[in-house]
DNA sequence: ACCCTCCGGGG
DNA sequence: GCGTACGGAGGGT
């Protein structure tokens, strides 16, 4: 091993940026110091002995000042649900604080409790006269990891008496930050369904319907549906809260003083800071300035390829800082790797033990995984003492050159590079498995891949990076990226998808399914479920302020004297509209024929 | 190409 | 306050 080789030496900055020099780089250097042993803080109980209560409400309305509770659902870590419901609401109220003291659970699970359920109760029980276990904290706190447009959100806290409070909206707006699968919408029946939690839509009630339902009266059909609907809304709530909060229940191993409510509602910076923290007791470490620094190796070749294959490299970062030897170098004493190398260990334990489909087992590995997952992210977090930009760009670094490492291996067997995206290629190649033993051989150790998919086909846009369509072998099609538009009509978002389905098969039976499309487009017969676009009018939308006023939502679909919502619609205008996504696809996947495709659209 | 506007969650 | 990348799409001018 070369004694002199330091990685650190290879690193330049310059204002706010580190430029690490790649092809220096030793992707086969293994760092040889001895770790320490590290062991958790304490043991606590599994996540499902918790006592839990999911908790949520009906109301008249929004506002607590005007409005009353109609229903209090509770329901608790086994499914058993009780609700509440009283013409008289004082007695709902009473009968449900009875209820709360009676179960004392140990956590509160709500959806926007924070924001709703719980000033709700407070403030009705504050009108009724009803002593209750809620306080609200007159400090006001921003969670930078949960976004909405953006933004941070703001939150003022619940606390509960004897009890903690997790609010699972604040978890899904954290969870979406980093996997920003949640598209369009946090709503709680939304987010079931795309979390596929549940498969099919389920009882939904408006709010005007809530109403007439409550307003049967007790003992009436319309109560029960008011009660059928609640208990709906619990469950859902607990999908959502089996899956993420275990995470932050395990967590506790590790982070020192900080409960599960604190632990759902801190950033895994501001986590792994406690932890070093409370490894240097006394010394406090100012925090590296933000910088600017190179990430994860993204490439992208437009067209439309055959015989995919997926490898992904497993744990790709926190592999190279374990490896290569990387931590914070405030942490002289390299706990954060100690810890790694601890958290690393216990997940393939319970990995190998989760095969037999334990829950539990299964909730304590996914944590392990977030936890692993952020240390790397904690090192380019500004503001928390122990960071190192250094690190952080060292390891993206490291990164690069090993999917760069890995792409010339497929290249050289054969394969054709068609995505990669920091810790995974997408490529074509007739024998997969073959490239797949190959690249294991030739890697360094401790860097493990899997190969991860094997689809039939893959679409690529022109500047596609990060954007597919996958035919899988089973016939399912799935999309990443911008394929998931919204306000478009449905016309607009199946053609490429149809078209290219076709197109799969044979050019021939593509052009025969456009064929087809315009005739029936032409005969002005084509449904107008499949045109219309439903959304509000925006200020200064012209076109739409015939249909309305700005604010209201309309649907409307384009007619032959502009956007309609009655007069038959324009077919030139839907014909020009598919005509040009065919081109566009087209050009993309025969490139040699885009420039005769050209001088034929001009003339149409 | 750039600027403006808008979107959410709970009932 | 996990990173690269502090939101992003769509329409108007």
């Amino acid at each position: 091993m070369d004694a002199a080789y330091n990685h650190r030496n290879f690193i330049t900055k310059s204002g706010n940026k580190i430029v690490v020099q790649e092809n220096k780089l030793d992707i086969f250097y293994t760092d040889d110091a001895e770790p320490l042993k590290w062991q958790p803080i304490r043991t606590i109980k599994p996540y499902n002995a918790l006592k839990q209560m999911i908790l949520d409400i009906e109301t008249s309305g929004l506002i607590s000042e005007n409005e009353r509770i109609l229903a209090i659902g509770c329901m608790n870590e086994l499914g058993e649900y009780f609700v509440f419901m009283e013409e008289n609401e004082s007695k709902l109220l009473l009968q449900f604080i009875s209820h709360f003291q009676r179960t004392s659970p140990d956590v509160v699970l709500t959806y926007n409790g924070t924001e709703f359920d719980l000033p709700f109760i407070i403030h009705r029980c504050k009108i009724n006269g009803i002593p209750h276990p809620f306080t609200i904290s007159s400090k006001s706190r921003t969670i930078r990891t949960a976004q909405v447009f953006g933004k941070p959100i703001e939150i003022r806290e619940i606390f509960i008496r004897n009890s903690q409070h997790v609010d699972i909206y604040i978890c899904v707006l954290r969870w979406d930050f980093v996997s920003k699968s949640l598209f369009n919408s946090h709503s709680l029946k939304k987010v079931v369904l795309q979390m596929g939690l549940r498969e099919h839509e389920r009882l939904v009630l408006s709010h005007p319907e809530i109403q007439q339902c409550w307003s049967g009266g007790s003992g009436s059909r319309g109560w029960q549906k008011i009660r059928e609907y609640l208990i709906y809304d619990l469950e859902d709530t607990k999908l959502i809260a089996d899956k993420l909060v275990p995470s932050y229940h395990y967590e506790s191993l590790i982070v020192p003083r900080m409960n599960l409510q604190q632990l759902s509602i801190t950033g895994n910076g501001t986590k792994w800071q406690r932890v070093l923290e409370s490894q240097y007791p006394g010394y406090e470490p100012t925090a590296d300035r933000k910088m600017k620094f190179e990430g994860g190796l993204v490439i992208s070749v437009s067209g439309l390829h055959r015989s995919i294959a997926k490898i992904d490299v497993s744990s790709l970062y926190p592999s190279i800082m374990l490896k290569y030897g990387i931590c914070s170098r405030k942490d002289t004493r390299r706990v954060g790797l100690s810890i790694l190398e601890y958290l690393t260990k216990e997940r393939l334990k319970l990995k190998q033990l989760g095969k037999a489909g334990d829950m539990g087992v299964k909730q304590a590995e996914a944590s392990l995984k977030e936890l692993i997952n952020s240390l790397f992210g904690f090192y380019g977090t500004s503001g928390v003492g122990f960071n190192d930009m250094e690190a952080a760009a060292l390891v993206t670094a490291y990164g690069r050159r090993i999917l760069r490492f890995m792409i010339d291996v497929i290249e050289k067997a054969g394969g054709v590079q068609v995505e990669s995206d920091t810790d995974g290629i997408f490529f074509s190649h007739p024998k997969p498995l073959m490239v797949f033993e190959n690249l294991q051989n030739s890697l360094p150790n401790g860097i493990n891949i899997e190969l991860e998919v094997l689809v039939k086909a893959m679409f690529v846009p022109t500047r596609g990076a990060k954007n597919y369509i996958l035919w899988h072998e089973d016939g399912k099609i799935t999309t990443k990226g911008s394929w998931r538009k919204r306000d478009r009509s449905r016309l607009e978002k199946q053609f490429p998808l149809n078209y290219l389905t076709q197109y799969l098969e044979s050019k021939v039976s593509a052009e025969k399914y456009y064929q087809e499309l315009t005739k029936i487009i032409a005969s002005g017969e084509f449904p107008l479920e499949e045109l219309q676009i439903t959304r509000k009018i925006r200020k200064g939308e012209k076109t739409l302020l015939a249909l309305g006023n700005t604010g209201d939502i309309v649907t409307f679909y384009q007619g032959l004297q502009g956007i309609t919502n009655s007069a038959p619609y324009s077919s030139s205008y839907y014909l020009g509209m598919i005509a040009n996504k065919r081109d566009e696809i087209l050009s993309i996947i025969e490139p040699q024929l885009s420039s005769k495709l050209g001088v034929q659209l001009s003339i149409f």
